[in-house]
DNA sequence: CCCGCATCTGACAACGTTGTCCAGGCTCTA
DNA sequence: TAGAGCCTGGACAACGTTGTCAGATGCGGG
């Protein structure tokens, strides 16, 4: 005679897959709810002998806990939110993993969504988090105002902007240094004799992309040189419209002689194109990127790093949560000027 | 005269942060629970001028549904989790966004975490993801057996692995032909004139690594060359441990004239070394990698699609969710040889 | 004026878990 | 042997939402 379950399981059982509760475990091993729960808990005060028939019935049945439940219950999910511009861009991978390892230290899992750079469907995402209460979320911003995390916020959800401020709110926010960054490279090459530096870039409406271009003009600035527009491209950022910028700054009467490329998808496509070029032309980039080294010549960039800034920004948010923290607070993480060739190129005019 | 709640909310509070519900909601407009929950949900049967005062509520309050609740009422999640290796690693940060894009497309959010090919830590991830109630699960496993998963696989937990196949269950697979690639790669070296080829690959109980190993047994072997022990380090990725095997292959009377890289990192060493590497060794990897084609020579590589991995995956889970689909299935997506110098080297002996 | 019908609204139970609280049985001591 | 105290186990409510169902309201027609 197998199994005689005291109660007979309801029978809509229309949900997907009527997973056993800690009900059907208790009727299986003849004790109470609560002793079940205390088991799968490991709460004390439960006898040895109780505790064995109870996980018995636990692992005959396949019975898992359902977090939902205990969630609703307990109020913490044990979970935080990442949202990013896209995961398949290699600066975010080892961000993302960064903050899964602190999350992971603090027994909680990561949820992340890619933003695609668009505003709404950050608002989208983040929103969607929230609903599934997540206890923290960690935002690189795509959009420029978050005023609707005010309820959030408000509510206790730790938040931690990433890389990128966050808009209209006081919030946490780890940045790199890009403001220097990008000035120290540009005074690099400027160092190495060149005076028409071009300039690729982001859409100035993207926080990291407007310090860039900030540090760029300030190191010509302080180099006495005067900008032209046909040096700067800006919200330039697929290969195609890439290409076309360099070309024409490295065509006509005065060429640059050197390029400052915006971020690590620019650097890629600005050494697939000078590799095709006669002349050659200097380049620093920002954002380091795998080989850099090996390439001839090798590339320079100003690295960031992209772990540390999410290991900084899930420290600090597992702080909020902790409730060590008071008032929100700008990180920036310093970057490193990586020589390896292609900076140091003398102006080839 | 500010807002006069109908009911204070309870005052214990100890819970987080103290958000609205939909009760508070309720309160607020005038209005009853049920009626709110159809506003939120976008159900008919509301008149305009009620729908008004309850948006005008929950926006004054900051309401957000808690998903939590919804869950455990309708027994599905809306979210499914991916199990990988690790996320900073190139190769998975596309697969992650391609099984995201699919999520997202059937309104579902993903959950995802790093295994570190660790068997437990997979397993204790999946569990954890089961314990949240996923509706389905994309694996990349790092065990080799999966019979934890039966619970799960009877409940309805919809379930595919990636790049390798489950252990003693029978499920969904998608997998790139690694044993093909390998061998064609292989052969690839062979067809140049190479005879003394070596193998730096994983250890072989990652399934990838062992069909790959296959493969490169079985294009020598066609071509009747004996293949020596030292030609072959399996096992080895970390980058040291990578540059001691290449050395030694490299080096004593009988050289090796090429080596086939077993992964994306192990190429990416093998070409740091060779270039540091006087005689002119040939390389073709398995996965493909940035700016291969910049590099001198170009890295002939075996490319397997991550994305159309991921994607395919993804897809495949859905359809066992809309319960069109009957049995498991393995699916064998091709790889592609891609030529860009380094491959071609001839020996150099 | 009343009835029937359609439309809108709300009371209530249930989802699976955990915290609170109490009951029963045991051991130990006086 | 009785009483105190401890240990184990279980009944019950609550978490915030949704499905069911019945009640309220308004309108038109007989």
């Amino acid at each position: 005679m197998p199994e005689t379950p005291h109660r007979a399981n309801r029978l809509s059982g229309t949900r997907y897959g009527n997973r056993p509760t800690m009900k059907d475990v208790a009727a299986r091993a003849g004790v109470g709810l609560k002793t079940v729960s205390r088991v799968v808990n490991g709460e004390p005060g439960v006898t040895a002998e109780t505790e064995r028939r109870v996980q018995e019935a636990i692992d005959a049945l396949g019975f898992r806990r359902n977090d939902s439940a205990r969630v609703l219950r307990k109020g913490r999910t044990a979970s935080i939110g990442l949202v990013l511009e896209d995961l398949a861009d290699p600066f975010y991978g080892p961000l993302s993993r960064a903050v899964e390892e602190v999350a992971r230290a603090h027994g909680a899992l990561l949820i992340n969504g890619s933003s695609a750079e668009d505003p709404d469907r950050e608002q989208e995402l983040v929103l969607a988090l929230c609903a599934r209460r997540v206890d923290g979320l960690v935002v690189i911003p795509a959009g420029d105002d978050h005023r609707y995390l005010e309820p959030e916020l408000k509510a206790g959800v730790a938040t931690v902007f990433v890389d990128r401020p966050a808009g209209n709110i006081d919030a946490d926010v780890v940045l790199s240094d890009n403001y220097g960054g990008a000035r120290d490279g540009v005074a690099h090459l400027i160092a190495h004799g060149h005076r028409r530096i071009g300039f690729i870039g982001d859409m100035p409406r993207i926080h990291t992309a407007a310090e860039r271009l900030r540090g760029y003009r300030s190191a010509m600035e302080d180099a006495g040189i005067p900008v032209q527009d046909s040096w700067m491209s800006l919200g330039v950022t697929n290969p195609e419209r890439v290409r076309r910028a360099a070309e024409e700054m490295l065509s006509g009467p005065e060429p640059v002689t050197a390029i400052f490329a915006g971020n690590n998808r620019v650097t890629v496509t600005v050494v697939r194109i000078l590799s095709e070029h006669p002349r050659r032309t200097a380049l620093v980039g920002f954002d380091d990127i795998e080989l850099a080294d090996l390439l001839q010549p090798g590339v320079t960039v100003v690295a960031q790093d992209a772990a540390a800034l999410g290991r900084t920004a899930a420290e600090r948010l597992f702080r909020q949560l902790d409730g060590s923290l008071v008032a929100p607070e700008r990180i920036e993480l310093p970057t490193r000027l990586v020589t390896r060739g292609s900076g140091e190129l003398p102006p080839a005019d």
